[in-house]
RNA sequence: GCGGGCGUGAUGGAAUGGUAGACAUACCAGACUUAAAAUCUGUUGGGCGUAUGCCCGUGUGGGUUCGACUCCCACCGCCCGCACCA
């Protein structure tokens, strides 16, 4: 008998109607039942027990709009492992949030009316309305977004503890500012020293602003990584990077001649061991020593202005040119003559002193400046084979590298750079010239908004008591909701009745702080208030003290720095504050970056080049052309979504004409999680056609009804591995291989000649296997099975040992490396059995050619190598 | 410039020192059909050969090893992150 004659009867026209009503892959119908079953036994609440708990986190959305297909995959990820985690007798806390308050709704409103609430909150209804039918396990009587007074009040007593414990403070610093739109922008706000908005030429100007000492953690943090162990490196690594520590010395060049009271110029370097090839000082434009000179200096104060210009961003400050202006000062050189003192655009204030020595023989940018100046180049080491002087390229060989010292003070030879800086610190402090200083890039947090739709920053300024904390008893400090967005600048500024409040301390008339908080804020301690939502207090200790910590984060690598690292940071400083039980330092055990989803480009060019987009509906595929013109299109494959260019695919017409299940199945197959997937139509038909194709055999094994016999024990062995390879996939976030084995678990069942009862016992086991990722199918399946209760409630299955040894194997002869036969042998046969069983192969008879093998290589149970 | 990653059939990918190409897509062929679709079955890295078979093949070149997609060195190409950080 046959596997194919096996299978139930064909429907055949006649009896469609029977067959559709019983066999048919009905997603819209199966979806909505189990969705609501779900409901009904509020499987997803989140309840503290005696059992251990899990708590997954998929990096919540900015509620834009809609969702988009990268959502889903972002979203079913997180809910394969939450599934899977529930089955294995966790209790799991999965919930789901709105990352709420930014930019957009404020810009929508500016272009369209409205309000930024009312947009904010229906692109909520929108989205949350879209993730439904996902079929996630979210327990959504967590969700918050962090725009709700509930939430931002909370994080306002926050911002007021950590205020008290002195993690906040406020202090000047230089941003960028759109001169029209009246605001401070961000780095990646500004094109080309142009507001993204306004179009307006940005400016650099010097604020008062509130900041967050994270550089005070920055030893704590950059520790902190080394025990991150699921963490990917790739992202530990960025963040050291950020975090950016060095070792150098800080040293003071006193002035020649004393001016404006100051009678030295501080400096910060890596390179102390390169101070004898200094031939000048070097200041920031905003350093305190230019800022007095500029007073009676005009053209002094000229430069400082106009380098001011253009922003602070990185192409800008790529294509600026080294420039310079002589302040005509000079400094002593501790080893003797003077060096000049010039301003230079290169130099920044916040990092370091804000002044340098330049070195130009080992630092190209100090060289492009000397060479511009006619400033002397000074070598202080060559390489130690055919040492040459320093003319159009600077001499900077990595500090590991011996090289030959010329004339140094500590009188070294050869030596690495590495050991000539340490030696040179000890030197320097040795003769009162400095100390030896670590350095950290990491600057401290500005979180200083000029904007309406953020978190209010709870403090008053008084003219008789200064900045005053807002009392904990007037939290939430609400955001008004009549403000208008005609006029450019913040409405918060603007609307006096908000705006003018007693002083918290003395009563009199003081103005509350206009200034909202940088968003990622509002994603810095999320995870946190989900272990207690409701909670009066910003966290509830106990609740906080069960769940935390986060044991998969997952979301977009994006993140990798900034919200990453405040979150990091946030929650030390909630343990500081008291609002974070011990432990919680590191809030994320575990971090998954998982890639995009991508899809091809179609395009054709217009008379004059330009590119032209067409949807994929509008194309034909197998000619290359376009529909309606017969056009030839370019085909770009993997392009990131884009409205633009019309390849975005939207997750409810996946839904709607495949179901959620195949989305959530495509999204997980063929790519590894980590990397970008490609979405491809004929992908996402094929997965519907396979998923129907397990319903259909589903059915057909529900009927059928054969006797026990051989096959059950092959289809028992097949069903043991897939349970341990589907398990390990899932263990190892390797979606992609736990969906292949499934393809090849179904195709081998599908093919099994077993008994009616040893199929459906795999075809349970195949149920709960793809219940993590095609939750609705499977609870069908489970059912039509006869299984009780819900699948996601059934102990995830264990494999037999004994079945997963196989009793005899296949074993690869090679033949100098190259497989050449095989042979059949029981799993523990002896060495010097094989041995024989080999040597008496035909083909290695063959090839032996009568002679005896140099050499024979078993590797028992899997290989052997005969090398001849 | 600094740091990191990747390179395997027509395509997405699998194999992390032991049978390269699992699984899927696409293509092709066959069955069913008046026909098409759907469904089912099968083939498919390249070359030589009637064939048992043989040779080549994981970006390129070298090395280590009985054995290399996997480890090491050099190069080429692509991608990502950071960057006047002294």
């Amino acid at each position: 008998m046959t596997g194919a004659s096996a299978r139930g009867p064909r429907a055949g026209p006649g009896d469609r109607s029977m067959t559709a009503e019983i066999s048919e892959y009905d997603t819209a119908r199966i979806e909505a039942k189990w969705q609501a079953a779900w409901d009904q036994a509020d499987l997803f609440r989140a309840t503290r027990s005696a059992a251990p708990k899990y708590y997954v986190l998929e990096m919540f959305p900015y509620p834009s709009g809609r969702i988009h297909i990268g959502h889903v995959r972002n979203y079913t990820m997180g809910d394969v492992i939450a599934r899977y985690k529930m089955s294995s007798g966790f209790n799991v806390l999965h919930p789901m949030g709105w990352d709420a308050f930014g930019m957009p709704a404020e810009n929508a409103a500016m272009a369209s009316g409205g309000h930024p609430k009312d947009w904010t909150y229906q692109n909520i209804d929108v989205m949350r309305g879209q993730m439904k039918p996902l079929g996630l396990s979210i327990d959504w009587s967590r969700e918050f977004a962090t725009c709700d007074p509930e939430y931002y009040g909370q994080q306002q007593a926050l911002f007021l503890d950590m205020l008290d414990a002195g993690l906040v403070y406020r202090k000047n610093a230089t941003v960028n500012w759109d001169p029209v739109d009246m605001t401070v922008l961000a780095n990646e706000q500004v094109e080309n020293g142009r507001g993204w908005r306004s179009g307006a030429e940005v400016e650099r100007r010097e604020l008062t602003q509130w900041f967050f000492k994270i550089s005070d953690m920055a030893e704590d943090l950059l520790d902190g990584l080394t025990s991150l162990k699921d963490w990917p490196e790739k992202v530990r690594l960025m963040q050291e990077n950020w975090i950016g520590k060095s070792r150098g010395l800080q040293m003071i060049f006193p002035m020649t001649t004393p001016v404006h009271g100051q009678d030295g110029i501080e400096v910060y370097t890596t390179r102390p061991d390169t101070l004898r090839g200094a031939s000048f000082i070097a200041i920031a434009p905003e350093h305190p020593l230019a800022k007095a000179l500029a007073e009676d200096n005009a053209d002094l104060a000229a430069f400082a202005a106009d380098v001011r210009k253009g922003g602070t961003t990185e192409e800008a400050l790529e294509k600026a040119e080294k420039r310079g202006f002589d302040t005509g000062l000079t400094v002593d050189n501790p080893l003797g003559g003077t060096l000049p003192v010039w301003i230079a655009n290169f130099v920044l204030m916040d990092y370091g002193t804000g002044a340098i020595f330049g070195c130009p023989a080992h630092d190209q940018r100090d060289l492009d400046f000397a060479r511009k100046y006619d400033l002397p180049v000074i070598d202080t080491f060559v390489a130690v084979q055919d040492g040459h002087p320093v003319t159009t390229e600077a001499f900077t060989p990595p500090k590991t590298e011996a090289v030959r010292w010329l004339d140094h003070p500590t009188g070294l030879d050869i030596t690495t750079g590495q050991a000539a800086i340490a030696a040179t610190i000890d030197w320097a402090e040795a003769k009162g010239l400095g100390t030896g200083k670590t350095q950290y890039r990491l600057r401290d947090w500005g979180l200083s908004r000029q904007r309406y739709w953020g978190c209010p920053i709870p403090v008053v300024h008084c003219d008789a008591c200064g900045v005053v904390p807002e009392k904990k008893e007037n939290l939430p400090v609400v955001l008004p909701d009549d403000v208008t967005f005609d006029v450019p600048g913040n409405p918060l500024d603007r609307h006096l009745s908000w705006r003018d409040t007693p002083c918290p301390n003395c009563g009199k008339p003081a103005r509350r702080e206009t200034d909202t908080m940088d968003t990622f804020v509002d994603s810095s301690w999320y995870y946190a208030r989900f272990t207690a939502p409701r909670a009066k207090t910003p966290t509830d200790l106990d609740d906080a003290a069960y769940w935390m910590n986060v044991d998969q984060y997952i979301g977009g690598v994006e993140h990798a720095i900034l919200h990453l690292l405040y979150s990091r940071f946030f929650a030390r400083a909630m343990g500081k504050t008291g609002h974070l039980p011990q432990g919680t330092e590191e809030p994320f055990k575990a971090l998954f970056t998982q890639g995009m989803v991508t899809h091809a480009i179609f395009q054709t060019r217009d008379d004059k080049g330009r590119p032209v987009y067409h949807l994929p509906e509008d194309v034909d595929l197998d000619s290359k052309t376009v529909r309606a013109t017969g056009e030839t299109i370019e085909i770009i494959p993997s392009a990131k979504m884009s409205k633009s260019k019309r390849n975005v695919v939207d997750p409810q017409d996946i839904i709607s004409s495949y179901g959620a299940d195949t989305a959530r199945w495509f999204v997980l197959s063929d790519s590894p999680p980590e990397r970008d997937v490609e979405w491809t139509a004929s992908g996402a038909e094929a997965t519907f056609k396979h998923l129907r194709r397990v319903h259909r055999l589903a059915t057909d094994i529900a009927r059928a009804d054969r006797a026990a016999n051989a096959a059950d024990t092959d289809l028992a062995r097949a069903t043991a591995r897939a349970i341990h390879e589907v398990t390990e996939g899932i263990e190892g976030f390797a979606f992609n291989k736990s969906v292949a084995k499934l393809y090849e678990f179904t195709n081998t069942l599908h093919k099994s000649d077993a008994g009616a009862q040893a199929r459906r016992d795999a075809m349970k086991i195949l149920a709960q296997l793809m219940a993590p990722m095609t939750p609705h199918l499977a609870e069908e399946i489970w059912s039509m099975m006869g299984g009780e209760g819900f699948v996601l409630n059934t102990p995830w299955p264990k494999a037999d040992p004994g079945l997963l040894v196989e009793d005899a194997i296949l074993l690869p002869i090679q033949i100098n490396g190259k497989k050449k036969s095989e042979l059949s042998v029981s799993k523990d046969m002896p060495n010097a059995e094989v041995e024989a069983l080999v040597l008496g192969d035909t083909i290695v008879q063959r090839a032996l050619n009568g002679g005896q093998p140099k050499k024979l290589i078993i590797v028992p149970g899997r290989i052997v190598n005969v090398v001849i």
